[in-house]
DNA sequence: CCTTGTCGGATCGTTCAACAACTCTCTATC
DNA sequence: GATAGAGAGTTGTTGAACGATCCGACAAGG
């Protein structure tokens, strides 16, 4: 997993003899390094957050959570932004930040940005090396594998990863970025409906089948699958949502 | 003073009668709120950068804009971070942040997440409201108007303006946010190669072919001729870095 | 009974000052 | 000439403080 981030080395000055090996080490302290402490608190609020153990709706007050981490508040306010900006937080002015409650225009707009990535991701995938198909391969089997036992959330998970997996095929760091948040928020989604098995259930297999598509090389009928599945899954999704919406006004 | 002025009802359910009408009120009241210290910080750094006023890789000292902008440190960090989230700058632990440099990966990065979306966003248009397209109409000519002066610079936020009108056709909030990220870093990739009558001349005259092709609700050809287009902005801005870098190197 | 104005507690927004941790540069040393 | 280390300068983090704003409760008025 190269991480390109731009500009980092300086080949101008100084005695770079050994430069190869020690880049690579440079690389990997560097990685080790980013932990500043508020990227540590938002990992921990966000593992939370996409979990589901907060409740949507629910305020994150600043002084509980700063005796509980024992950060300082501004400390504490750098991870609110940093969450907030990832979409997992939502900030009111002069009342805190709270686990988003997603609404039906949010399911509707996340599922139209997700078929414009995902759809458009597959259908430029041509001579595709298939070793590049191998996280993929994983992701179903653990969604299967998920699915016999019965255990949806997993199976859900797995399915999560799936599609960022996907989405990598094209190789953009952007790319990936865009689609991480938006499957961390529409995670936050799953959660608000509850049903896992509902919502999951019918993909397990069609992940196996657009997989199936993609070692093909079947580029163009897989986008389309594609395009289909996410139309179902949206209207799975939005049908959940409402009953739930009536059984809880 | 709530005189309410007959149109908006809502035949529906309990006390909420005229509730299209408060509805709007409260969005407005809302984004007047929308103003933090930090946020208007961040909007006048965001400026800067943008208007290419800070040369790519310049630092931006903590202590120094504390005391030109009357902003506490911790203040001006939140205002860092509103910006580093949108790609306008890059934090570098215990160095500080920087404005970007970016390199001719990046290029490519920007312009492959640009063909999914706009392409994707053009493609999926139909049953468009003509009206909708005003915006494009205003832009393009803004654009001509820009090409006549030989103010390639104004012609540049034209052409921003023109294609993220058009990204908004597809009504999304989401696919709007990163549009404009996405157009803010291609903006400064802009500046930090120059000769903005190279990059922008050819496109006046094509956006205007892109937004006839939209008028005429030929929306495959149009995305197909987006797609030549923004190959070939591509192309022409690598081209343009490569000059430049051989020429500073 | 419902609306409107007022008050106090709680929480957030922002500032300030201080110290710890880190990077960079320059110098002394081998 | 390369290396190690000291010192200066900057960022990271903390804790406390004060004003501004939100919220719920309660009283005054229609």
């Amino acid at each position: 997993m190269a991480s390109p981030s731009a500009a980092d080395d300086d080949p101008g000055r100084g005695p770079d003899t050994h430069a190869g090996w020690l880049r690579a080490v440079a690389e990997e302290v560097r990685s080790f390094d980013r932990s500043s402490t508020a990227e540590r608190v938002a990992e921990l609020l966000r593992h939370r957050v996409i979990e589901g153990d907060l409740p949507p709706g629910h305020r994150l007050s600043e002084e509980q959570l700063v005796d509980v981490l024992h950060v300082s508040r501004n400390t504490l306010r750098e991870a609110f932004r940093l969450l907030t900006h990832e979409g997992l937080l939502v900030h009111r002015l002069h009342r805190g930040v709270f686990v988003p409650e997603l609404d039906e225009d949010d399911l509707v707009d996340l599922y139209r940005l997700r078929r414009t990535i995902e759809c458009d991701v597959v259908r430029r995938l041509h001579g595709l090396d298939p070793v590049r198909l191998r996280p993929l391969h994983d992701d179903v089997a653990a969604g299967e594998d998920a699915a016999r036992r019965g255990d949806w959330v997993a199976a859900g998970t797995a399915n999560m990863r799936f599609h960022q997996h996907l989405v990598a095929l094209a190789g953009s760091r952007r790319i990936d970025e865009t689609a991480a948040r938006l499957l961390a928020e529409l995670r936050l989604a799953f959660h608000s409906v509850g049903a896992p098995q509902r919502l999951h259930e019918p993909y397990v297999g069609r992940n196996r089948a657009l997989l199936d598509l993609l070692v093909a090389g079947e580029t163009d009928r897989a986008a389309k699958e594609l395009e289909d599945y996410l139309h179902d899954s949206e209207a799975e999704l939005l049908a959940a949502f409402r009953d739930r919406s009536r059984r809880t006004p």
